[in-house]
DNA sequence: CATCACCCCGGAAACGTTTCCAGGATGATC
DNA sequence: GATCATCCTGGAAACGTTTCCGGGGTGATG
């Protein structure tokens, strides 16, 4: 309990120095070698370590940065969480985590509460997306970074999900598949409206042809959703690829193949978005689109970093391609091994 | 901008009254329905949102608690992280994220750090112990939870992972394998040390009457170390079950149990620890060992809710107990389904 | 020898909030 | 009508730090 007493009016006593050069000698500059060697033992007689809030206030800065995502446990969010973390971390930036819960007030009102000043920035990936939460963020006191959908006048990281899915559809039409299902999320979040986009425009291309192609929707991005709608869509028959919007619902269609006796990718190839770590070592090996999560949480922790830093820089909107991984759950001869 | 900019004594200004009635009227006891009111309506046109610094600093509370682990990506880390906000964001406490890195010392570090008075408590699970940091504990200026090892003095939430490991090995024998492979992970670390333990005195004890058992080290708790250990300990042959000391390690070694030609549970039953969901979707379902990360966190949380309200209880020690989940990967009948 | 520049130190203010303390007004009780 | 308790309000201090500002000392230059 010693260590937190400290104070720095402690050490300056314990110096025989002012407060002043007390702090200098600490942190700042302006001080003379021998001043710097008597502060610096006092303070570690002392066992002072610098009060955190007090600094807060004076300097006007956190050294915090909040990341927001409406469910913490999505791999997705994990892993963007790892890798802001890593960015932030050795700038002596702490990470806040909150929750941007469901609905879009919830996230406006988490945007306004950055009002109270407890972070010096954030990083959020809202599912859902309003002009009263572009409104939010624009009046935002603190640099806010969204991972999604580019705002305008908003920093962001983006990436092209409708593109993605477009990569999977090419995918399976170049193994030869022709009677595509789509199983997608919720059409009003913003990722379930892009890759319907996506799905719908690469289907309706001439490269399509006219195939096959229908959609049915999950009630949510999991692997629960994923079974339920995957039964409802391959107890009509008929399809020998589907796409689903998400690893998650992938090994949930894929799990609902085996309980109709498809086997995959032999009847049914499944394709899965985001290329998770749980698509990596599911059987089959999840041929999945990549849309960079870490890439994502590290630019979003780079552009955050620098508005922290200076000021009023132009509205900055990184992007970072999609791009396929193939692995068994389409592969063309079945004997193949996953790639690594 | 504008919102962050209105501070209490510009909120007593525009309502005429003093800065203590202000400060009373918003959040205190003590005042008058009309200075309330009077008050509430200057904030709002203020657009106040009162500084979370300034309060901290004179509260000497910072509303936050941080969580520490090695690992954020690991699943068990994050549900523990998911549960451990649950509790504690109702109770407007936030969540900081801190890595306790891989050795003993770097977690001193992160413990003495706390000093600085950024967080009101501590959650952390150490992959590492050692006496200096069981003292760092103690002396810590904050209350510490620890998820792990019950420790002398200190409040932790502890699971028995070395009963679980004899869970696993009781329902291998029930299921009528006789020459079991044990596959851990790092010796030094204290699940690693624990599931050793447990597995050597399930082996040791009458009831397995010296059937045949053998451990093999993985590098580290992970798909691929466990991919790698699983080939060293299967190339050797005479397995018919493998206890893994943990989902991800045995998802490793069903993989590798693949590479040779060999079917799960047929010729070998796997079983894995911490019952993740990873484990839960996979093919086949894993029986795994729950050692209830969501429960722990859970308690944990509560647990330095407790400490950061009142001062001295006498230390906690919580515990929750492991359990076996059954899936596919030791049905004893191949065409079972698992359990919802 | 005087002037100047430069470097370093100490005093003091400021960041925004909560809370202690004392005083004034009001209502109730005797 | 006087005393007392009660309730509400305002002034002021305090939390711990950084930084502005002025002054004194030292060395160098004219």
């Amino acid at each position: 309990m010693s260590s937190s007493r400290a104070t720095l009016i402690q050490v300056a006593e314990r110096a025989g120095v002012s407060l002043a050069s007390t702090s200098r000698a600490l942190h700042g500059t302006g001080a003379s070698p021998a001043m710097v060697e008597r502060v610096r033992a006092a303070a570690a007689e002392l066992g002072y370590s610098p009060d955190a809030t007090g600094r807060s206030l004076r300097m006007k800065r956190t050294f915090q940065v909040a990341f927001a995502v409406a469910d913490i446990g999505n791999p997705v969010y994990v892993e963007m969480l790892t890798a802001i973390h890593e960015v932030l971390a050795p700038h002596g930036y702490r990470v806040v985590v909150m929750s941007t819960g469901q609905t879009v007030a919830s996230t406006v009102d988490l945007v306004r509460s950055l009002g109270s000043g407890f972070v010096d920035g954030l990083v959020v990936s809202p599912l859902r997306t309003d002009d009263t939460l572009v409104e939010a963020i624009r009046q935002a006191p603190v640099p806010v970074v969204v991972i999604g959908r580019p705002l305008d006048g908003i920093d962001s990281v983006s990436t092209d999900s409708a593109a993605g899915i477009g990569l999977a559809v090419a995918h399976l039409l170049e193994i030869g598949r022709r009677r595509l299902g789509f199983v997608n999320g919720p059409l009003d979040t913003t990722p379930g409206a892009a890759r319907q986009r996506g799905f719908d425009a690469a289907t309706a291309d001439p490269a399509f042809a006219g195939e096959h192609a229908e959609t049915e929707r999950a009630d949510d991005f999991t692997v629960t959703a994923g079974l339920e709608a995957g039964r409802r869509l391959l107890a009509r028959g008929g399809l020998d690829a589907v796409v689903a919007a998400n690893d998650l619902l992938a090994i949930g269609v894929i799990r609902a193949a085996g309980e109709l006796g498809l086997t995959v990718p032999g009847d049914l190839a499944v394709t899965g978005m985001d290329d998770t770590e749980i698509g990596k070592v599911f059987r089959p090996g999840l041929t999945s689109v990549s849309l960079g999560s870490a890439e994502r949480g590290r630019l979003a922790a780079l552009l955050v970093l620098d508005r922290v830093g200076d000021g009023a820089e132009p509205v900055q909107q990184a992007a970072v391609g999609p791009h396929l991984v193939v692995r068994e759950s389409t592969a063309v001869a079945s004997k193949e091994k996953s790639a690594r």
